[in-house]
Formats: structure tokens, C-alpha cells, sequence
DNA sequence: GACAGTGAAATTTTT
DNA sequence: TTTCACTGTC
């Protein structure tokens, strides 16, 4: 049973190996269907699978079939080398690679099964619910998520509005990714102010209290426990005689510890990734995990994969281009299997409306002539650029869906729901009992509930206890402490109690009618949570109660039962990408910022907002500036047949329209590579033919506002113009402020706001 | 404890 | 522009 063998202690425990257990047949011994697959591969990519010794870094470039020499590895690991498949382990980032490549490797050789593939917090949580106590967590533990954290600094530090605990939260979660302590003097790094570590313990603490782990705790505590723990680290080292890192470029500090300490002696590193790719430090990804690989890890030999089999040369040859101005890299060249194609077309449009009216133009237009709406991908850098390119394919009625936005288990009534689940498995747990207590409103007001959680801290107790311990506040209150409580037992009566890990005889069979779903739906109801939820429905007509009714359908493949129930909360928390329109045959344009298009591709594809101060963003150091434009390395790579980018030349911000320079990152492309239309600014080089000559009322304009002129701005103050141009057939002039800002006008619509004053 | 009104702020986010 | 946290009123 899964949820037994957490971390295979037992079966490593059972069979007794020598060091690396293969079994005893000649090296050589492949099925024919293992030939086929090896007969798959080119010849780097034969090397990277053909090697079982030293360790070995697999840098695979974009489109270069690294998930299949991974899991054509794994399966030669089993079928040529006698590798046993419970020895591998495997780990991935998302839920959804992790899928993928299990799917994969079994489809190649059955006994992969077998092996443990995995993300890095699923690896972490079965092993922290394997040793609980031993990690300072409750038996029962369950994991915050980002947001149940920011309410626990929020409540650890009350003096801290909701934004500065979020800020605090995000610091705390970057510390648990370098493995610091609240006592770590690197903390200093990250924040320096004498307030964080101070923060971060009185967090750490009442996490503690709780008994659960957040996310960072998932890699943290087993990083202490494998390098503290004599007993612990001896039996996973013996279990897993080969490990295989997908992503490598996105592991974090703490991540790279836990394979070291994973790694014994005598097992087989692998590990896979593009530090081109690398896109995720601002969450704590150390690309120079990736960068000093072969000093971590001694004799290591580093294969390149090289050939890009995704696609057209002129899109590679762009992808290229642009990331040859980042400093920190290995570097390689992706050479084109596919070959000449269409060269990327860079399209200069006036503002953001052009711009979604341009994307939808060329979607409907090739629609007509038979292509999909799904082979098309629209890329942008923030969220916030979504809405418009929804409103202008809702008039076209141009199918889509927007990927990663409101994620189905972030919305309020799922959480709701989820906290219950949470509560009735730890009654320790402080997140979800703020969250349900008084949910619907039951007359329990924020001081009593401040009340009985500060009796419970005083005097030990489980929340539903010091519930049942209160007797203060009004009668208002009581009547409502009374229903919560009476809520509860009715609940805690239908869940069996845990039985201990240790009582493993009788796995947690299921039986008919005894499925999680029915405790899910009867908590939904009892709690009162199912018509709070609908009339909010009625009002703005959501889905809250199908959503409810969702997740309790989730709850079908597991028991009744309270390791059920913990199993359950782990995969929901492990796996939070699950979108609510699961509807992924539909063929429909993806709307996706491009951080999510990573591991993905599309036949053709737009990257639009290339503009400076929204991509890259505004105030970036030279290395975010090299993390940008990894980013842009990445959405240009996804698209297969064509790419399109997109600049506006102006583009509301916040209800205001700015003018806007093109993204740094095209000045820096050979104007060769692209295909220009539109009206690219005159400094662009590339653009076509002179400008036309100023017209009268331009040159009037031009010799009102002349370069060095001084001004002063109704919302900026005092400023200087910098230098002027004619753009569309408009004076546009760039002015610096004396706040430090530079803004971009066009004088003729300014009149009101302007003012000269004299020159310089 | 619910609600309307005000003011300040505004990335990206595998788990 | 939109969103969200905070404030004051009923």
C-alpha cells in the first residue's frame, strides 16, 4: 500500500544488498523493446542514458527530448542493468512532470512502477509523515500553504498589517529555502532589519504549536533529519542507489542538501536541466547548484544535449540571440532538427488595444483557414495583462482559457472546506480553526476567538477543547461555541481514529460506502458551509456549491479513515496547479504568463508587452535583468512553427497611459532575425526608411518644447525634456523629472498638464 | 458583525 | 483601473 510505504524503509529493510544492488546478469541483456527505444535516441542522448557511473549532469537544452532520456533511462537502468526499481528515485518540481514522467517510464518498462517518482515536497512530506516526532511535528501534521502562512505571521506579530506579514511570509519561506534558522546569522542577507529574525521565530513558533509544516518544512526538517539523524539517513541511503533530478536549475539551497545527504557513497547521481531556463530564483532557485555541479560533486561527467527537435531554425536562432548577453552561463548552441521556417515577426503597435486586436486578427484569420484556436499560446509577463485580450476574445468569440489564475484550491469555499478537513484531522491546527470557527457567521466575534485561542496556548489544550473549556463572553457567544462544538462531535463521530503507522498489518483496505467523499459532503452540509456558499451563489451567480461538490468527488479514491483523510489533504496540498476547467482537449487559445509555459510548446506562439518597465519590469539589477531574459529565452522557445512579439508604444498602467520604450531585450536582437512591422520608434534600429520630414504644426511643437527646456508637470513636478521625437505622426517628448522619474508625453494632448517654464 | 466609504498600492510564484 | 485593507457607522 502507498500510504505504508512511505519512505520503503521496510523494503529496504527486508532485502538484504550489498552495496548497489544489481542483479547478477551480464550488462547487456536488453529486450528488444528497450533496443527500440535506445534506437530512439541520438548519440548524446544514448551517452546520457548508457552512463551508470560517475556522477553526471545532463544539460539539456530547450526542445531537446530531455524527459525522454530521462525515462528511457530509468527504464535501461531496470532492464539493461539489473537496476532494482525500488534503488531509483526520481524528482521533479511539479505534480504534473512528476505524472508525466512515472506515465512514461512505465509505459517503457513495467517495473517502473515500482520506482519512486516524485516532486521534492511529496518526497519530503512522506518522509516527514514517515518520522513526525522525530522533525518536532505532530503525527498528524498538515502542510499551510503560502497563504495559511501569512496568517500565522499575522498572528505571530500582530502589530504587522495583512502586506507586511505577507512580505515577512515570503522572506520567512526564502530562509527555509537556504535552510536558515531564526538564529542563522545569514538571515541578514535576505532582510537585514533587526525585525525578521524576530518575526521568523515568533512564527517558527506558533507553527510549532500547531504541530504542521509549511511548504518550506517539507525540504527543510528532512534536510535536518537525514543530516542529523544517523539511524534515518543510513536507511535511505541504503534504499535509493540511484536519484534523478529533473529541473535541476530550479533547485533551491535546501534541495541541493537534501541530495547530499541522500546520496550515499555508493549511489548514482543524475541530474537534468538548462540554466538557460532558470527562471525561479526570486523564490530561492540557486542556478549555481546547476553552474558548480562538477565541484559538488567530483569526476562528475556533463553531457549536452544540444539538438532541438521543437523547432523552426529562425525561432532557435532568436532564442539564441537573446540569451548570449547573459554573463553567468555553461553555454551551448541549440542547433534546428527541424529545420528553416518562418522567420519571428516583431509587430510595433500603438497601444495595448492594437495590440489584443492584432493577436485576435491573426488567430481568426488563420482559424478561417483551418488552424486551431489551440495551437496558439498568448505569453505576457504579469497577470494584470490578461484581462484585455479576454474582453476582445469574448466580443470576437474566439475560444480560451487563461492558465494558472484563480487556481481551484485557492477559492474561498474550497479553503473553507479544506480548513475542516484540516481541523478534524489536527485539532491543533490554528489556521483552520480561525478560518471555521465563526464560518458561517455563528455570533462568535474576533475577541472571544482571540480568547479561546490564547486559553489554548495557556493551558495546552486542543482548540475544540479550550471551545469546550470556555466560558466567558456573552451568551450570544456560548450559543454559538455550543453549535461549532455540537458541528464538530457529529463530524469527529463518522472518522475513525488514526491508528498508528506502526499498525501497518491491515492496510487501510476500502471498503463500499466507506470513502472519504461521504465524510467530505456530510462536513459540507453539517457545518452549514453548503447553504452559506449557495445563497452566495444566488447572489453572483458562481459555482461555489458545484465547486464543494468537486472536491468531495476528489475525496472517492480514498478511505474513510483519518490516514484517508491526511493522505488526501497531502495530495491536495502537493498538488495545488489543478486548474477548475480541467477541459484541456477543448480547442481553445491559452492565455499564460510566461513563468507557466515552462516544460511547455505550442505550434505558434505570441509574446506580447515587450516593453521596458513591463518587460523586463522596472528596477531590475543586472542579475534580474539576466533572469528576465532567461524568461524571455523561454517563452521563445515554446513556439514550434512561428512567433510573434508585440510592442506598444503607449499602455494603460493603472488607469493612466504611459508611454513606453521598447523592451531593452529587442535592441539588443540583430534586426535580421525578425520580421518588423508596424511603426517601430525611430531609435530602433532596423526600422524602415527616414523619417518623414516634421510637418508644420509638429515643427511648432518640436520648437515649443526643445531639448534642455524646463518644465513643470501638474502630477510630477519639475522636470527637463531629455530628448524628442515623432512617432505615428506624433511629438512625443521624454522628460526627466526631479524625483527621479522619466516619462514619455506627447504635448499636444498635454497643454493642461504642462507647463514651460525656461531652459536649462 | 455587516457594510459602505476611503486611500494606498500595484510581479513572476513549480510546492 | 482594480483591488484590498482599514475605518467608521448602524
Amino acid at each position: 500500500m502507498d500510504f505504508i510505504d512511505i519512505t520503503g524503509i521496510e523494503s529496504s529493510s527486508i532485502i538484504a544488498k550489498p552495496s548497489r544492488l544489481y542483479y547478477d546478469v551480464p550488462v547487456m541483456t536488453a529486450s528488444p523493446a528497450l533496443d527500440q527505444h535506445l534506437s530512439l535516441l541520438n548519440p548524446e542522448q544514448l551517452e546520457a542514458v548508457q552512463h551508470n557511473s560517475s556522477p553526471l549532469l545532463i544539460l539539456a537544452g530547450a526542445g531537446s527530448g530531455k524527459t525522454r532520456v530521462i525515462t528511457t533511462k530509468i527504464a535501461w537502468l531496470i532492464g539493461a542493468q539489473g537496476a532494482d526499481p525500488r534503488s531509483i528515485l526520481a524528482v521533479t518540481f511539479t505534480k504534473k512532470a512528476a505524472n508525466e514522467m512515472a506515465g512514461r517510464a512505465r509505459q517503457m518498462e513495467s517495473r517502473a512502477e515500482q520506482c519512486r517518482i516524485q516532486t521534492f515536497h511529496s518526497f519530503g512530506a512522506r518522509l516527514l509523515r514517515f518520522y513526525p516526532e522525530d522533525a518536532g511535528l505532530s503525527a498528524n501534521f498538515t502542510v499551510y500553504d503560502d497563504d495559511d502562512t501569512v496568517t500565522l505571521v499575522s498572528k505571530a506579530v500582530p502589530k504587522l498589517n495583512r502586506q507586511q506579514a505577507a512580505r515577512f511570509a515570503h522572506k520567512i519561506s526564502l530562509a527555509k529555502d537556504y535552510c536558515l534558522d531564526p538564529d542563522s546569522p545569514e538571515l541578514a542577507e535576505i532582510d537585514s532589519t533587526l525585525d525578521f529574525p524576530a518575526v521568523y521565530r515568533a512564527y517558527q513558533n506558533r507553527l510549532r504549536g500547531t504541530g504542521n509544516a509549511d511548504f518550506g518544512d517539507l525540504i527543510m526538517l528532512p534536510v535536518k533529519l537525514l543530516e542529523e539523524n544517523d539511524r534515518v539517513r543510513t536507511a535511505m541511503q541504503r534504499r535509493y542507489e540511484t536519484i534523478l533530478v529533473d529541473e535541476y536549475q530550479d533547485s533551491n539551497a535546501a534541495q541541493f542538501r537534501l541530495l547530499k545527504a541522500l546520496a550515499g557513497p555508493g549511489a548514482y547521481i543524475c541530474v537534468v536541466g538548462d540554466d538557460d531556463q532558470s527562471i525561479y530564483h526570486f523564490r530561492g532557485a540557486e542556478i549555481q547548484n546547476m553552474l558548480s555541479f562538477e565541484d559538488a560533486f567530483p569526476g562528475a561527467l556533463v553531457i549536452r544535449l544540444e539538438r532541438n527537435y521543437r523547432s523552426v531554425s529562425p525561432v532557435l536562432s532568436l532564442a539564441d540571440a537573446v540569451v548570449r548577453r547573459n554573463q553567468g552561463r555553461l553555454g551551448k548552441t541549440l542547433r534546428a532538427e527541424r529545420g528553416k521556417g518562418k522567420k519571428p515577426v516583431l509587430a510595433f503597435l500603438p497601444d495595448q488595444d492594437e495590440e489584443t486586436a492584432f493577436c485576435a486578427e491573426m488567430i481568426e484569420q488563420s482559424h478561417n483557414k483551418g488552424v486551431l484556436y489551440g495551437d496558439w499560446a498568448i505569453l505576457y509577463r504579469t497577470n494584470a495583462q490578461s484581462p484585455g485580450f479576454e474582453t476582445e476574445f469574448l466580443r470576437r468569440k474566439i475560444p480560451y482559457r487563461v492558465v494558472g489564475s484563480l487556481k481551484f484550491y485557492e477559492r474561498e469555499e474550497i479553503k473553507d472546506a479544506l480548513s475542516w478537513l484540516a481541523f478534524m484531522a489536527n485539532r491543533r491546527d490554528e489556521v483552520a480553526f480561525r478560518r471555521i470557527i465563526n464560518k458561517p457567521a455563528r455570533g462568535i466575534g474576533e475577541v472571544t476567538v482571540e480568547k479561546i485561542i490564547h486559553t489554548a496556548y495557556s493551558s495546552s489544550l486542543s482548540f475544540i477543547d479550550a471551545c469546550r473549556e470556555f466560558t466567558g463572553g456573552s451568551k450570544k457567544a456560548a450559543g454559538g461555541i455550543g453549535k461549532f462544538i455540537g458541528i464538530f462531535d457529529t463530524l469527529a463521530a463518522l472518522l475513525p481514529p488514526a491508528k498508528p503507522p506502526e499498525d501497518n498489518g491491515t492496510p487501510a483496505v476500502m471498503e463500499d460506502g466507506m470513502r472519504l467523499s461521504a465524510f467530505a459532503e456530510r462536513l459540507v452540509t453539517e457545518s452549514g458551509l453548503d447553504e452559506y456558499h449557495s445563497a452566495r451563489d444566488e447572489i453572483a451567480g458562481t459555482q461555489r456549491l458545484a465547486n464543494l461538490q468537486e472536491l468531495a468527488n476528489a475525496a472517492t479514491l480514498y478511505p474513510l479513515s483519518t490516514e484517508g483523510l491526511l493522505d488526501f489533504l497531502d495530495h491536495i496540498e502537493l498538488d495545488r496547479g489543478m486548474e477548475l476547467d480541467t477541459s484541456e482537449n477543448a480547442d481553445t487559445v491559452t492565455l499564460i504568463t510566461l513563468h507557466n509555459t515552462k516544460g511547455l510548446e505550442f505550434p505558434k506562439v505570441i509574446i506580447t508587452g515587450l516593453e521596458s518597465g513591463i518587460f523586463p519590469r522596472d528596477g531590475k539589477s543586472t542579475e534580474e535583468l539576466e533572469e528576465e531574459r532567461r524568461l524571455f529565452y523561454v517563452g521563445i522557445t515554446r513556439a514550434k512553427d512561428e512567433l510573434y512579439l508585440t510592442a506598444c508604444a503607449r499602455r494603460r498602467i493603472y488607469g493612466r497611459t504611459e508611454f513606453c520604450d521598447p523592451s531593452p531585450f529587442l535592441y539588443e536582437i540583430d534586426r535580421d532575425l525578425v520580421s518588423i512591422i508596424g511603426n517601430p520608434p525611430p531609435d530602433f534600429a532596423g526600422s524602415r526608411g527616414g523619417t518623414a520630414p516634421p510637418d508644420p504644426e509638429q515643427q511648432a511643437l518640436l520648437n515649443q518644447w526643445p531639448k534642455g527646456a524646463r518644465l513643470f508637470h501638474d502630477d510630477y513636478g519639475y522636470g527637463t525634456v531629455v530628448s524628442r521625437s515623432v512617432n505615428n505622426g506624433e511629438v512625443v517628448i521624454k522628460v526627466v523629472f526631479e524625483n527621479g522619474g522619466e516619462k514619455h508625453f506627447m504635448p499636444k494632448y498635454q497643454e493642461a498638464a504642462l507647463l514651460r517654464i525656461g531652459d536649462e
